[in-house]
DNA sequence: GATGAATGAGCGTTCATTCAT
DNA sequence: AATGAATGAACGCTCATTCAT
C-alpha cells in the first residue's frame, strides 16, 4: 500500500534519527534501550534493523559520509582550478562539522567500510593528482602524501571544533589558505629566511 | 629503609605498563580483569590504584602528556628561531606517536585534566606568541587561530598514523615544512595564482 | 495459550527448589551463582526472580510457612477437642521439620513478612484460646504465655532434631504428651510431692 | 614483668568484649575490620588471636558456655530434691538469656566444641538420671528423651525471648512448673479427662 | 514482526583472609 | 608482633545481545 517509501523503512530512519540525536546529547553513553525508546520501537525491534551497537553507528557514519559524498559530487570540483577546489572542498567539510561532531564524540574513527571511504576519498584523489599534474604543488611532497596533510589538518580542525571558535567561514577559509600557500610550489624561488632554510635541508 | 622505591610503587607502573600494553593490542574492549592480569595482580588490587576504568585511561593519558611535556621543556625553545623550534616540536610529538596512538585507539579525548592541558600547551602558546612579535607569521590569523590549526594538523597527522606510513623523521619534516610555509609572512608580495588571490578575498 | 502454568512460572519454582536442595546440602555458604547453576538459569536471571539472596531466602521461608497453613488449615482443628487439636498440630510441625531443617540451619529467623507469621499463628491462637474457655489449662499461665511455650517446645525440639532421634511420630506424640500434661488443669488436686509445691509457691 | 596477667592476653579478652557488644548491636553483619576496630587493634592482630570469623564467634559462644559450667556447678544441684535442681538451672539458663541472646541471634548453632557441651550438659544428664532412679519422671519416656524435652522448651524460650515478655523469674518459673508437671510420674492414676487418654493411646 | 524474558560479560564494591615488611 | 597492602570470592547491577512466543 504504501507506495513511495524509501527503500529503508522509515523505522529505519527513525531510529537513526533519533541514535543521531541522543548521541549528540549524551554521547557514547546511550544505551541501546535509550535509542530504541527514543525512536518509539521496542529493543528488539531495534535489533532487527541493526544487528549490533556497532552497525547502528557505522550506519550513522555512512550517512554522514554519504551526505559528503553527494555534496561534493555536486561541487563541480573539476571545473574549477584546483585552489578553488579546494576551497569548496573545505567549506563543505567545515559545514557539515556540526553533524559530524556528535559522531566524532561518540566514536573517533567509526568504521567506515572501505567502498565509503573509497567514495568519499576519490574526488579528493582526483583533485590532487590534477594539483600534481599542473604543478601546482611543491615539488617535494607527492599528492598523496599531501593529501594525508591536508585530510590530517581537516580532521584535525574538526576534532578541534576550530569552527566553533572561528565561525564556519572563516575556519574553512583558514584552513584552505594555510594549506595551499604551504603546499604550493614556490614560484619566484628569492632569497628566503634562513631558519626554513635550514629544515628544508632536512628533506 | 625502602629507598629507591620510586613514590608511585612498581605496582602503579606495572599496571599502567601492562595497560598501556594491553590497550595497543586490543583496543577498548580490555577489561579491567584483563588488565589485572595482565599486570600480574588481583582485580581488587587494580580497583585500589584506580577506582574506577576512567580514572585508569586519565592516569595514561596525563603519563604520556607528562613525557611530551618533559621533552617540550627540555628542547630549549626559546632560545632557537622560531622556525627551528617548531620543527623541534613536530618532531618530539611525532616521535611519541606510537605510544599516543595506543591511548588515541582507546579514547579520542581521555579528559586530560585542565592542568596537564596548560602545561602542555604554555611553551607552544609561548612560541606561537612569539612568532608574532617577531613578525614571523602572515597577518591575516591571529598566533591563537594558528595555533589551533597546527595542533590540528599534528593530531590529524597522528590520527592519520602518517609517521607509519612515511617515517618518523619524514613526517614531521613535512607537517612543520607545510605548516611553516602556509604561516609565514609573504615577505615578496609578488603576482600570485588567481586561484588564491579570489580566495584571499574571501577572507 | 499457556494454560496450566502455575502463576509464578516454572523458573521461579525451579530456582526455589534447587535453592532449597543446595541450602539443605551446603548450608548458608551457597552463593548465588551457585544457586543460578543449580536451577540451570543465569544468574541475571536468578537476580531477577529475587533481588537479592535475603530475598530468595525470605521467599522459600514463606514458602514452608504457606504449606504449614494450608496444612493446619485442612487440619480440622475446631472439629475437635483441644487435646486431639494439639496433637495434630505436632504431628504436622514436626512431619514438616525435615523441609524446615534446612531453612533453619541457614538462618534461624529467616524473617517471614508479619502477615505470613499471623495466619500461621491464628489457628493456634484460635485453638489455646479455645483451650481457656473451656478449662483444659491450668489456671496459673494465660493461654498466651502457654501458646508461647508450646511453639517454644516445638521449635526446640525441630531445632534439636528430636524426630531423627526419635522418629517422627514419637517425637511429636512426645511433645503433645508432655506439653499437654504440662499445662493442664489439675482436676483433683490431692496431695502432691512437696519439691513441686514449693515451686507452684513461686508463682 | 606484667605477673598476674590472666593466661589468655587482655588483647584477647579486650577482643571478645568488643566483639560481644558489635554483635549484641547490629547482629551478624559486623566485619572483622569492625571488631578490630571496637577492640582498639589492627585488623591483622585480631587474626593472630582468632584466625578467622568463626573461631571468634565459637570462642565467645564457649566463653558463654564457661559462665555457664560454672554457675551449674555452684548451683548445688545435687544435693536438693530433683525438682528444686531443675528449677536451679530454668532460673540460671533464663537468667543469661540476655548474653545468650547476642550470640543467638548472630548463629544459631555456633558450633561448640564437643567438650564443652559435654561440661555443660553433663550435670544435667546426671540430673535427669537422678530423677529416673528416684522414680520422678513418667515411665513412657527414657530420661534422655526428657532431657532432650527440656533443653528443646528451654532454648525454644530462649529464642523467643520469653523473659522479655514475662520476666526473668516468671518466665524460668514457667518454664519450670510446665516441664516438671508434664514430666512427673502420675502418682494417682484415678479417672482422667477422656481428651488425654485418646492421646495416651497414641503411645 | 514485535514483545518480554534470558543470558553472559563486565563493572565497581565489600569482606574475610593472607603476605610482605 | 603489628601494619598496610594484596587477594579471591561473592554481591548486586547494567547492558548488549539472543530466544521464545
Amino acid at each position: 500500500m504504501r507506495r513511495n517509501v524509501p527503500l529503508r523503512d522509515r523505522v529505519a530512519v527513525a531510529i537513526l534519527d533519533a541514535a543521531a540525536a541522543e548521541l549528540a546529547q549524551r554521547g557514547q553513553s546511550v544505551s541501546m534501550a535509550e535509542v530504541a525508546t527514543a525512536a518509539g520501537v521496542g529493543r528488539t525491534t531495534l535489533y532487527r534493523y541493526f544487528p549490533n551497537r556497532e552497525s547502528l553507528l557505522e550506519t550513522l557514519a555512512e550517512e554522514a559520509c554519504a551526505e559528503l559524498i553527494g555534496k561534493l559530487a555536486d561541487a563541480g570540483l573539476d571545473g574549477v582550478p584546483v585552489a578553488e577546489a579546494l576551497a569548496r572542498v573545505s567549506r563543505i567539510a567545515v559545514g557539515q562539522a556540526a553533524k559530524y561532531q556528535a559522531l566524532m564524540r561518540v566514536c573517533c574513527k567509526p568504521d567506515v567500510p572501505d567502498e565509503t571511504a573509497r567514495q568519499l576519498m576519490a574526488p579528493l584523489v582526483a583533485l590532487f593528482a590534477r594539483g600534481s599534474a599542473e604543478g601546482v604543488w611543491r615539488g617535494d611532497l607527492g599528492s598523496d602524501a599531501l593529501l594525508d596533510l591536508y585530510m590530517a589538518l581537516l580532521e584535525g580542525a574538526l576534532g578541534h571544533a576550530l569552527h566553533s571558535k572561528l565561525g564556519v567561514e572563516p575556519a574553512a577559509a583558514a584552513i584552505t589558505s594555510l594549506f595551499l600557500q604551504g603546499a604550493r610550489a614556490q614560484h619566484r624561488p628569492g632569497p628566503r629566511p634562513e631558519a626554513t632554510s635550514s629544515l628544508a635541508e632536512g628533506f
